[in-house]
DNA sequence: GCGATGTATGAAGGGATTGTGAAGATGAAA
DNA sequence: TTTCATCTTCACAATCCCTTCATACATCGC
């Protein structure tokens, strides 16, 4: 039973981003784009802890707080442009139980989810796991085991073999995988991906010379082979 | 149900290349010279992506952003000659999701497509499985199976195999073929093709000498068999 | 059949793509 | 601050592809 997770914010490309994150990590979410939204939905859904940024229109993140704090105690995370002392204090006395300011890395918004819930007593989802061959990959536990041993893993490790398990058999470009481990505007160098499944290999390939996980896709990109 | 994407360029060649490009990938591409065509096209075929350049006469590509951002949120990929952070700045502020520096190969292009519909939510195109025969190819996998068994091709091979496999039956001629799998700027010897076709024959027919799939059509070129 | 033209194929050079080790940059923790 | 792990970049090596060419084979018209 995977927890449900509300996204507030009127910019809608953003709402989506963070979409895509917490449903890769097992989460289910729903999204609003304003305060009023918002408090339907949280009556309705009942969500687990709940994203919202400050300033947008309709009705405020402040004034969603103070309303919906009457009716519930749901851990809240809130967005805030302005990194000013003042914002905090007041998110914070209404009850908030961390911000992030924007702009953010998908990871760090990722990392507090997981401590917020953690803190407030409930246990992270237990993703789904990924399973090819001797592969086996837990989102929940963030844990990896090839033939049963467990691997220690970097983040970008991580992230990387993550979107390559979840479509065995299907090819990414090195800028698709980029993007999937940096989020938003894609800055580095794509060769960089190069270097990361380097390392992967190393650790979960017999032999890192001929792999049989992790393919080259000559002129395309990477992919996990399908069983 | 395929996406529709808008290309907006002054440069007729450019434009034609990227529609190509875009059609053989699934999707429905509409085209303006300048953002004053643009802006009333947006409006007319709501696009689920622009494609953007930024130097245009009559309306530039900034001035398309600033008027198109007040009505929908449709994604933005920009290209630019210039790649000076003042631009890409300028753009990201007006909302793009992406840039790309001229002069960009059309496979980093695309994989961008693929990577800004993801990212904003949208699915890439159900990369439409082309199947003749014994004969699978998926465009979304970037894989091809022959009697269920996964086929390694090269970048060219498989670019050839998907344009003949769109259009069984039709004969194309080698001048197309170069045309297809070189990007327009048609440069090379036709017979190159020969080489690839012999090479694909090799992979995928049971007996090459005898081709039941690629068949050669004397004197014009080559053509997929319909079933 | 015969020549002329078109196609098939193997091999080789040059070019493009990928693999890899190491150094520098970044950022978090002590 | 220093320390440590990770991420990124770079240079060079290894590998794979594309193109070209030479030669063999097939098809066509006469």
């Amino acid at each position: 039973m995977s927890k449900t997770i509300l996204v507030v914010d009127d910019e809608e490309r953003l709402v989506s981003l963070v979409k895509t994150y917490l449903e890769r990590e097992g989460f289910r979410v729903a999204t609003a784009k304003n305060g009023r939204q918002a408090l339907f939905i949280a009556r309705e859904q009942k969500p687990d802890l709940i994203i919202l940024d400050l300033m947008m229109p309709e009705m405020d993140g402040y004034e969603f707080m103070r309303v919906h704090r009457k009716e519930r105690e749901t851990p809240i995370i809130m967005l805030t442009a302005k990194i000013e002392d003042g914002d905090k204090v007041l998110g914070l006395e209404l009850g908030a139980d961390d911000y992030v300011a924007k702009p953010f890395s998908p990871r760090e918004l990722m990392a507090r989810v997981r401590a917020v819930l953690r803190r407030t007593g409930q246990s992270a989802p237990q993703g789904e796991m990924l399973r090819v061959g001797e592969v086996v990959l837990d989102r929940g536990l963030h844990s990896v085991k090839v033939s049963g041993s467990l691997i220690d893993l970097t983040p970008s490790e991580f992230d990387l073999l993550a979107v390559l398990m979840a479509s065995p058999g299907r090819a990414y470009s090195r800028y698709d995988l980029l993007d999937q481990i940096q989020g938003a505007v894609y800055e580095g160098y794509e060769r960089t991906i190069d270097v990361h499944i380097k390392n992967l290999r190393k650790k979960i390939e017999a032999d890192p010379r001929k792999p049989r996980y992790i393919e080259t896709v000559y002129g395309v990109g990477y992919r996990f082979a399908p069983e």
